[in-house]
DNA sequence: TGCGTATTTGTATATTTTGCCAAATATACA
DNA sequence: TGTATATTTGGCAAAATATACAAATACGCA
């Protein structure tokens, strides 16, 4: 693998990982809906504000997701809506194992 | 977010954190292609092969890829194709961050 | 200006991930 | 059986990530 082609499987990695959270994902699910505060997800996902933010940062360094400042409060909205595609195939992929699972587990 | 959510966004992250390595993207692409042995993956790769067959463990407990012993080589296989449709909305992150980056970084 | 609310950032700690070497395992074949 | 090849696994050190608390910052409003 050339140095390009390394670099190239870098910054798609990075995009990945910056979804690679539970957290974050719900973040991304919730942001799909509308564009939300801080404060707003932080109620619903019950961790402190900063790690919350922190995950917020996460994302929108990544360009999943941008920030738009209104008053005292930061609304971050998905950016690129194509992300919630992947959804549905890890879905597919958790489907895939449970059938696995149960055909491997159950002895003639 | 109650605790049955918690868990589903916690099975989201566990699939797409396999994918989240620059590595294991590169192996994901290659096998896309066709199945490969693990030696043929170690070499296109250049790292350690204890490391690549790492990787390749991370990916199959995801269920994202599949092994098929063929004597002393072992194959791996792309399970769940779908996992290819990440790239193009990554591609389409990496764009967008180019192009704002560009407009942001002209000054008038 | 001073206070209250919303958010980010500094810092410390705990946990997870990576990547290599060496050793173990599995298989083919002489 | 003994040897060579392919792969996995144990163990460890370095790096990256996650999380909370405290402190800093930003903003609106009295």
């Amino acid at each position: 693998m050339n140095n390009d082609m390394k670099k190239q499987y870098e910054n798609r990695a990075r995009i990945i990982k910056a979804m690679a959270h539970p957290t974050r994902l719900f973040i991304v699910d919730q942001l799909a809906k509308a564009p939300q505060c801080v404060c707003k997800l932080t109620d619903m996902i019950g961790d402190d504000i900063s790690t919350v933010s922190r995950h917020l940062s996460v994302l929108k360094n990544a360009g999943i997701i941008s920030a738009d400042k209104r008053g005292q409060q930061v609304f971050y909205a998905l950016r690129v809506p194509c992300v919630l595609n992947f959804f549905s195939c890890v879905e597919t992929v958790i489907k895939l194992n449970i059938d696995e699972q149960s055909r491997s587990g159950i002895p003639i």
